[in-house]
DNA sequence: GTCTATATTGGGATAGAC
DNA sequence: GTCTATCCCAATATAGAC
C-alpha cells in the first residue's frame, strides 16, 4: 500500500507531465513544432531538462501523448454516436456536418494538428508518409465516397484520391488560416468549403425552369 | 581584358556551382530539403564543403537560386504569350488549362516546389507566412476569380479564400503523390482535379430534362 | 576557387547529487 | 522525480595552404 508520500510524488509527477504536455501546446501553436526546443518546454513549463527525459524519450513522444490525449477527448465527446457508411456527401447538410467537426476539431487542437502536419511535411518525401498520413486521416470520407460509388454515383475521380485531396485541403488551410478557432471566421470557412466541395466554382446549377 | 587562365577559372567555377545546385536538386527531391545537409549537397556533388560557401552563403541561399533558375525556365517557356484576367474558370476547357499548367510546372521542377513547400510549413506558423506564400502563388486564380464576381457570377465564397484553399490542396498534393511526372497519371489528377473544382461532389447537375 | 583541417555552436541526451 | 552540471555529436561555418 502506497504511503503518502508516494502518492504525493506520484502527484507530483503528474503535475510535472501536465506542465510539459501544457507548455508544449502552448509553444506548438505558435513557433510551431519543428522550431519548438526541448529546453524551449522545459523553460516554459518551470523545469529541468533532466525532468524531461523521465516523462517522455524525445520531442516525437511527447507529440504521441499530445495526440493521446486529443483522441481521448475526442472519443469522449463522440461517445455513443453512430457513424453508419450511408452518409451521403452530395447533400449539403451532411457534407457541410462532415466538415464542420472536421475542421472544430482541427482548430480546437490547433497546437497538436499543426504539429503534426510540420512533422509529416518534415520527413522524406521519399517514404510517402505523406499519402499515408492524408489517406488514413480521410478514411470516412473515403467510404462514404465509396458508398456513392456503389450506389451509381459519378465522382469527378477516384474516391481515394478525392478524399487525399479535401484532406489536403483542409490540413494545410488549418495550417495557414491563423483567425483563433469558435469565431465566426469559422462558419464561413465551412460554408465556403461546403459550397466549393458540393458543386464548385460553378455553383449549383440554375435549371433552366429557375431562370424563367 | 581577362586572360585565358582566369576566363577558365570562371568556367570551372560556373561548373561548381552548376554541379552544387544540380546535386541539391536530386537530394531534395528524395530526401527532402530540410532533412539535406549542405555536407550531402557537397559529397553528392563531388566538392568541398569550403566551395560551397563560396558560391552560397547557406542552404536557403541555395534554395533562392533554384528558385531563380526555374522562374527562368518558366519564363522562357511562357514568353509571348497573354494572360489577360478575363478567363472564365466556369468554362471546363479554361479551368483545366490552369490547373494542367499549374501541376505541370510543378510536377516538372518537384524538387525546387518541394523544397519550398517544406521551408513554407517548417516556419513558425505564427508568422502568417504559409497564408502569404499561398496567397502569392495563387494571384492569377485570385484575379480570374474576382472577375467572375464582378460579371456577377456567385462564387461559394470569397475570391481569396478560394483561391488560397485552391492552391493549400495543389501543393500539398503536389507533395503527397509520388507518381512521376509526365506520366497518365498527370492527366489523371488534372481531370479529377478540374471537374470536383467545376462541378464539385455532386457534379454536373444533370437538368430534368435530361432525365425524360 | 578549391581544397583540408579545424573552430564553433546549438541542442539532444546522460550522470550523479539531492 | 527533480535538479545541476556536463557530455556529446551533428552540422554549420571559417582559416589558411595551394
Amino acid at each position: 500500500m502506497p504511503q503518502a508520500s508516494t502518492a504525493s510524488r506520484k502527484v507530483r509527477a503528474a503535475q510535472t507531465r501536465a506542465a510539459l504536455l501544457d507548455a508544449a501546446r502552448r509553444l506548438f501553436s505558435d513557433r510551431g513544432y519543428l522550431n519548438t526546443k526541448i529546453t524551449d518546454i522545459t523553460a516554459a513549463a518551470g523545469r529541468s531538462t533532466g525532468s524531461f527525459y523521465e516523462h517522455f524519450a524525445g520531442k516525437d513522444e511527447l507529440l504521441q501523448a499530445l495526440l493521446a490525449e486529443m483522441e481521448d477527448a475526442i472519443d469522449e465527446r463522440m461517445v455513443g454516436l453512430e457513424h453508419p457508411r450511408d452518409h451521403d456527401l452530395t447533400d449539403r447538410d451532411q457534407l457541410r456536418d462532415h466538415l464542420g467537426v472536421a475542421w472544430t476539431v482541427m482548430r480546437q487542437n490547433r497546437p497538436v494538428t499543426l504539429a503534426l502536419f510540420q512533422a509529416m511535411v518534415a520527413d522524406d518525401p521519399g517514404t510517402g508518409r505523406a499519402w499515408r498520413d492524408l489517406r488514413e486521416q480521410t478514411e470516412t470520407i473515403r467510404e462514404h465516397l465509396e458508398y456513392l460509388v456503389e450506389r451509381g454515383h459519378q465522382l469527378p475521380g477516384d474516391p481515394e484520391f478525392i478524399a487525399v485531396a479535401m484532406g489536403a485541403m483542409l490540413v494545410t488551410l488549418n495550417y495557414a488560416v491563423l483567425t483563433p478557432p469558435g469565431g465566426e471566421d469559422d462558419r464561413r470557412v465551412i460554408d465556403t468549403l461546403t459550397d466549393l466541395l458540393l458543386h464548385g466554382l460553378a455553383g449549383p446549377a440554375s435549371h433552366p425552369a429557375d431562370e424563367a
